[in-house]
RNA sequence: GCGCUCGUAGCUCAGUGGAUAGAGUGACGGUUUCCGAGGCCGGAGGUCGCAGGUUCAAAUCCUGCCGGGCGCACCA
């Protein structure tokens, strides 16, 4: 391969160019065709420190490199002082044999090798049903995870359940209370309870299957008895329509087995024992302060009940302990508060902060006769996950989703559901896919499909530019998957996809796959059959069905 | 008020400090004897919120300002 290491270190030795680091440069392909098929920054990064005019120092490195036994065919200093390499076009064929023997495994990277991690998404409240953010939360987390999985990580998803604290008892309180007037009572909705249509319907099911045993019961057994009865429901239902969202988790993580284990308490000890811990109006206070926190946090209140903080600290120390590194959260923006106490707490116990990645994703904002509806679990008013599936499907909902950087706010007309999924751009890609298969089917039919690869003489012939510019995306997705993994950003996948997918277009609209020429016939059935394994694999990346007929 | 974050084409959004800032969509024009026209090709459309600074080079980094979103509980 190109070794412009080996040319600036000769340059040293030879005193024709002076610096003491060499810098962080790049070998990229150029976005402009006409700027060759790599370039490099690499003589202006030298300015400063061998104190002569880029193109100069361009001049210099292109006298010490060698180029051979590499594709290099040519190069040109341009611009301010870029160099720009010219590929021989036939590395790129090479691609071909290379997609069709690794198959579904084309793109694997090791980037990973084999390293534990851990992706927790959605962990949504199990008092409700899913929503809107629930599910940028699933398509983000779950895609993600592959993504690492595909980096050659060793992968688990997790689902960590509230199933304690205030929030329980309030929905204790709402079920109680839904209970109590079904059955006829006049009794008040508590201030501030979960007001959702979905509760009720939860309440009757209690009815239907155990009638009024519970009405006159101390009221401690019969709110005991409805929320076990209810979050067991719930999760039901949030497993179920996740499963059908095409996301499947290896662990349900129960925030009362914390507090059951008692792994709340000794974490609050050994955090006391660090000198993290200080008592003030008779509640326990973490020093949140001392990693750059804005003020100091309860983790313990005066009634002697932790805090949801003191049981999150409890958690993701337990991750660690697990052997995950790095440890991954997807949370809503609306957390951000929570992230630099919680790097922080890991801190206390020894853990590298930096390895606790939280990904915050902006809020979706949904829109509904050109205003904002405020979406919320207490008010009942929100649009369920499965509501958004029965609406646009399961592929249009998660590509919109995962198209987007979680960075930003991301509206969702609700009156241009069904019109927007027509225009999402799945269905150019899976449209792709589908013409790929089509072409495949008729060669079939038509008996001209052949088991014989094509020879290598064959695949050179691939050298229109669409070809090429077809075959350099193929050739691109192990790069893109590292990329994407490095910066934990599935959206570049989505991007790619679409792209390659352009790519294929092009080309297919400028040459025939089905010709005579037998040799020719042969080779482009070979690169249709990669570009349709590189679709597949980077679709099946982010959970998007590719579909052979549509 | 403090903190985080966003501001790029009419709209929805990409954009590793690099060369002439890109897609989709909408509007306009063209394209089908031929493998799927849900496609392809083309032109139009931009003070990258504003002003400074760093740099050979800034949409990208830094500072300030303007505008939007979200946080700032002994809630989760």
């Amino acid at each position: 391969m190109l070794n412009l290491h080996e040319a600036v270190a000769e340059a040293k030795a030879k005193e024709e160019l002076v610096f003491e680091n060499l810098p962080q440069f790049v070998l990229e392909e150029p976005r402009e065709r006409q700027h060759g098929d790599l370039a490099t920054n690499l003589a202006m990064l030298l300015t400063k420190q061998a104190k002569r005019a880029p193109r100069e120092i361009a001049e210099i490195i292109l006298k010490n490199l060698s180029t051979d036994g590499t594709w290099i065919e040519g190069f040109e200093i341009a611009g301010p002082g870029f160099i720009n390499f010219r590929l021989n076009p036939r590395w790129l064929a090479g691609v071909i044999p290379e997609v069709l023997r690794q198959g579904t495994d084309y793109g694997r990277v090791n980037l990973g090798q084999g390293q534990k991690v851990q992706v927790e998404f959605v962990s949504a409240n199990p008092t409700g049903l899913l929503h809107m953010g629930n599910a940028r939360g699933a398509a983000l987390g779950d895609s993600l995870a592959s993504l690492l999985g595909m980096a050659g990580y060793e992968v688990q998803r997790e689902f960590y359940i509230n199933d304690a604290g205030n929030q329980i008892q309030n929905f204790a309180l709402s079920l109680e209370a839904r209970y109590l007037q079904l059955q006829g009572q006049d009794v008040p909705f508590p201030e501030g309870g979960y007001h959702g249509e979905d509760l009720i319907d939860t309440v009757k099911g209690v009815i239907a299957k155990v009638g009024d045993k519970y009405l006159n019961v101390e009221s401690e057994l019969r709110r005991e008895f409805l929320v076990r009865y209810a979050l067991d429901e719930k999760l039901g239902q949030i497993r179920e329509t996740l499963k059908e969202f095409g996301v499947e988790y290896d662990v349900w993580f129960s925030e009362q087995s914390l507090h059951d284990s008692g792994a709340v308490r000794t974490t609050m000890e050994e955090l006391e024992k660090r000198g993290y811990i200080y008592e003030k109006e008779g509640a326990l206070w973490l020093k949140s302060t001392e990693f750059g926190d804005e003020k100091d946090e309860v983790v313990v209140r005066s009634n002697g009940i932790p805090t949801y903080f003191a049981a999150d600290i409890a958690y993701h120390r337990n991750k660690f302990e697990r052997g995950f590194s790095p440890v991954i959260n997807i949370w809503g923006a609306d957390h951000h508060g929570h992230v630099a106490r919680m790097k922080g707490a890991m801190s206390a116990f020894g853990y590298n902060p930096d390895s606790l990645h939280i990904i915050l994703m902006q809020l979706v904002r949904l829109i509904q006769n050109g205003e904002i509806v405020r979406m919320s679990k207490r008010s009942g008013q929100y649009i369920t996950l499965r509501e958004l599936m029965d609406e646009v499907g399961k592929d249009a909902a998660r590509f919109f989703f995962i198209m987007r950087d979680p960075d930003s706010t991301v509206e969702f007309d609700l009156d241009l559901a069904k019109s927007q999924s027509a225009d999402n751009p799945v269905y150019y890609v899976q449209y792709a896919h589908a013409r790929l298969c089509s072409i495949l089917r008729q060669a079939e039919e038509t008996g001209v499909i052949t088991e014989e690869p094509p020879s290598a003489g064959e695949l050179e012939r691939l050298n229109s530019q669409e070809e090429a510019d077809l075959l350099k995306k193929i050739a691109d997705l192990p790069g893109e998957i590292a990329l994407a993994a490095r910066l934990l950003e599935p959206h570049r996948l989505a991007r790619y996809v679409l792209d390659l997918a352009s790519s294929f277009h092009t080309f297919y609209n400028s040459q025939r796959v089905l010709v005579e020429d037998e040799g020719l016939r042969r080779a482009r059935l070979a690169l249709v059959r990669s570009t349709k394994q590189v679709l597949a694999n980077v679709l099946a990346v982010l959970g998007v069905n590719a579909p052979e007929r549509m």
